[in-house]
DNA sequence: GTTTCAGCGTTTTTT
DNA sequence: ACGCTGAAAC
């Protein structure tokens, strides 16, 4: 887990003097490194180490004495987050980053917003800040759709989740709910007035509560800098504010640091107009641009050399990477050795293009390179789908970024929903959780029940729960009640979650078939919320960054455990590995068709592929499933044929290796043991 | 009111 | 495969 935690701890004992600051930085970098005074911006393509110089210069900054507690080190990814603040850590091992017990500020906009949120949060008119991710504020939005009786109308409403993300959309690109509808959500326009109208009671709701959902934070923070007194504390509590993927901020986040650093003193940031990929959320790669001409006094530093990749990656990734061909900046590989040309693996479907994934990381291993220097890369979450299957049944350790991680981890939200009941008896979203994993109680009770639960009167409202609820449900009631009391009596961290598991135990044994699991699961959570020092502030930790259920929880436990990373490219963003496999590039998957349709998405699309191409050090292939589902259903066969993704270009495919996977013939007993193949139609030959 | 089940529609990326 | 909806059974 991840907060807005300090880069101070992790350093001083074990790094020794061999990682200074300046080993290793090229003239360009080191000029980035050292400058001083005016604003800072540093332009640079994939692998050019524009993180590696990031981090320098705060060691750098250490160095030269600057009080760490007065540098701010912003991302807006949780890994590039902890990639960073890892790094940092460790460059400074010799100098004390965490001198006279006070840390550099660092970590994603969000966690950072959060914490100063919290501390302002008497000035916002709040008593108590609650984090809600966004399946709470999917319950919260259901909650209120029942008020609303929309239940029975002839067309249906959206649901939860899109409506969320029409919110979220207009929040963060400064645009008018029916506008985002009509230009980005058009199969949502029938319901545009109920849409608006629940938004609205949405957002009463949030504000009646203290509840802050993922947005709240980054615009409650730029609104504590329009309070004149607080922007006077903040702009003089930092003198350098840094920050990373610049051309990834959105509309909030380039108010908020300009607010932070008025004229720019004391401002750096990195960042790759190439590389803006989440336009999504309001993010342009013209904010990088924007800023150079807002600060005529600023220093430019491009980074070109590469220090990544090879150069014959290098021949297409320069082919793929968008931009004016004439001004486009070029990777040039300081490697040594052109290295392998890039593969391009045609295959005839995906479970095809699965297996000859597995056999090319299995082959490699076998070859000495371990698993962790080797990664498999997608657009969307649900394309490893199958590659999931075949990695678990030949028996791969594999961990997942990116993709839905809640949706699999309802105990853990179970068990944080019980954490937020004993921390603040007011939290009604999380009330409305526990209650509903009693037997017998559904929305509609837990909903009645509600009111007693919240009341005041803390031994006559719970008692009073107990009498209105159903009888078969009294006496789980009962014994949630009376661990709930037990929780919020006890002094320890320890003592409180113990009972928080107690009261958790039998509902989850009733509820899940595979309880047992999940139980396990959260007393390797409780052991980590115990040994917290602030509960409240784990809770919000855990909101903002999803403690990984299960498998995910094979996150980095051992050095000495060797596992595979499947990932967005969203989420690889900023990473490297050996080999990396892109999977599923065909039209209509990567680029997504959901961007086909404008020019700006397409273009997106396509600095995407290129973030994805640039991940590798010295092999990539990306594979080509020719015959892909049509839609996502389970017994439905109806499959088109794709064509390679666009962006395999003549001019790209010139560089690359094309390689035809041979058609798996018949099935040869027992070496794919548990997936049994099936002859497939002759229709199929004809069109390969 | 709740649970269960069948039917239907779904668009992706992150915090 | 999932979540939402409505209808039937409890």
């Amino acid at each position: 887990m991840f907060g807005s935690q300090a880069i101070a701890a992790a350093s001083s004992a074990s790094v020794p003097d061999s990682s200074a600051w300046d080993e290793g930085l090229d003239e360009a970098q080191l000029s980035a490194v050292l400058h001083d005074g005016p604003p800072l911006i540093v332009v640079a393509g994939a692998g050019t180490g524009k993180t590696r110089t990031l981090t320098s210069r705060v060691a750098r900054l250490l160095e030269r004495g600057v009080d760490p507690s007065r540098i701010l080190l912003l991302t807006f990814t949780r890994r590039a987050a902890e990639d960073m603040t890892a790094r940092a850590a460790a460059l400074s091992g010799g100098i004390r980053p965490s001198a006279g017990g006070r840390r550099v500020w660092g970590g994603t906009f969000h966690a950072v917003a959060h914490r100063l949120v919290s501390e302002f949060s008497e000035q916002l008119g709040v008593a108590t800040i609650s984090v809600i991710d966004p399946s709470d504020a999917t319950d919260l939005l259901d909650m209120l759709r029942d008020d609303h009786a929309l239940t029975g109308t002839s067309t249906r409403l959206p649901r939860a989740a899109t409506m969320l993300d029409v919110y979220s959309r207009a929040v963060n690109t400064d645009r008018r709910v029916r506008d985002v509808v009509t230009t980005d959500f058009p199969w949502v326009d029938p319901h545009v007035e109920a849409v608006t109208a629940l938004l609205r009671d949405y957002v009463d709701r949030k504000r009646q509560r203290g509840l802050f959902d993922f947005d709240d934070l980054l615009l409650a923070w730029r609104a504590l800098l329009t309070e004149p007194a607080i922007r006077d504390v903040l702009t003089n509590r930092w003198d350098h504010v840094l920050v990373d993927e610049y051309q990834d901020v959105n509309r909030i986040q380039v108010d908020i640091v300009t607010q932070l650093r008025p004229g720019g003193v004391g401002l750096t940031v990195v960042g790759d107009d190439a590389q803006a990929v989440y336009g999504f959320r309001g993010a342009t790669s013209s904010h990088l641009l924007e800023l150079a001409d807002a600060l005529p006094q600023s220093r430019l530093v491009r980074l070109e050399r590469n220090f990544r990749s090879r150069q014959r990656l290098l021949d297409l990734a320069n082919v793929v990477r968008p931009g004016d061909p004439r001004q486009r900046l070029r990777l040039h590989a300081d490697r040594a050795g052109a290295g392998a040309r890039p593969r391009l693996v045609r295959c005839y479907d995906a479970a095809e293009e699965a297996r000859t994934v597995v056999d090319a990381v299995l082959g490699a291993v076998q070859e000495g390179q371990p698993l962790r220097d080797q990664a498999v890369l997608m657009r969307a979450g649900h394309h490893s789908d199958l590659l999931e299957l075949e990695l678990s049944t030949r028996h791969v350790p594999f961990v997942k970024y990116g993709g839905l991680r809640f949706l699999e981890a309802a105990h853990v939200k179970d068990f944080l929903a019980a954490l937020r009941v004993t921390l603040n008896q007011h939290d009604e979203l999380a009330w409305f959780r526990v209650l509903r994993l009693h037997e017998g109680i559904g929305p509609a009770r837990a909903r009645a029940l509600l009111p007693s639960v919240l009341s005041d009167d803390p031994d006559g409202g719970l008692t009073e729960v107990i009498a209105a609820a159903p009888a078969r449900a009294r006496t789980a009631l009962d014994s949630t009640l009376h661990n709930y009391r037990h929780a919020c009596f006890s002094d320890t961290a320890s003592a409180r979650v113990t009972a928080c598991l107690a009261m958790l135990r039998p509902l989850l044994q009733a509820r899940y078939p595979d309880a047992a699991a999940r139980l396990v699961d959260l007393d390797r959570l409780a052991a980590a919320a115990s040994s917290a020092a602030d509960l409240v502030a784990y809770v919000a930790d855990a909101t903002l960054d999803p403690p990984r259920s299960t498998t995910d929880q094979a996150q980095p436990p051992h050095l000495d455990e060797d596992y595979l990373t499947l990932s967005t490219v969203h989420s690889a963003k900023g990473l490297e590995w050996e080999s990396v496999h892109v999977i599923h590039a065909v039209d209509g998957a990567f680029p997504s068709d959901m961007a086909l349709g404008t020019p700006d998405g397409l273009e997106e699309e396509q600095r995407l592929f290129y973030v994805a191409l640039t991940r590798a050090r010295e092999s990539l292939s990306i594979y080509t499933p020719l015959r892909l589902p049509h839609h996502r259903r389970a017994h439905d066969d109806r499959h088109s044929y794709a064509l390679a993704s666009r962006f395999l270009t003549d001019e790209a495919l010139a560089t690359m290796d094309i390689h035809e996977v041979p058609r798996p013939v018949a099935p040869l007993g027992g070496l794919h043991a548990g997936l049994p193949k099936v002859a497939r139609p002759t229709l199929d030959h004809l069109l390969l």
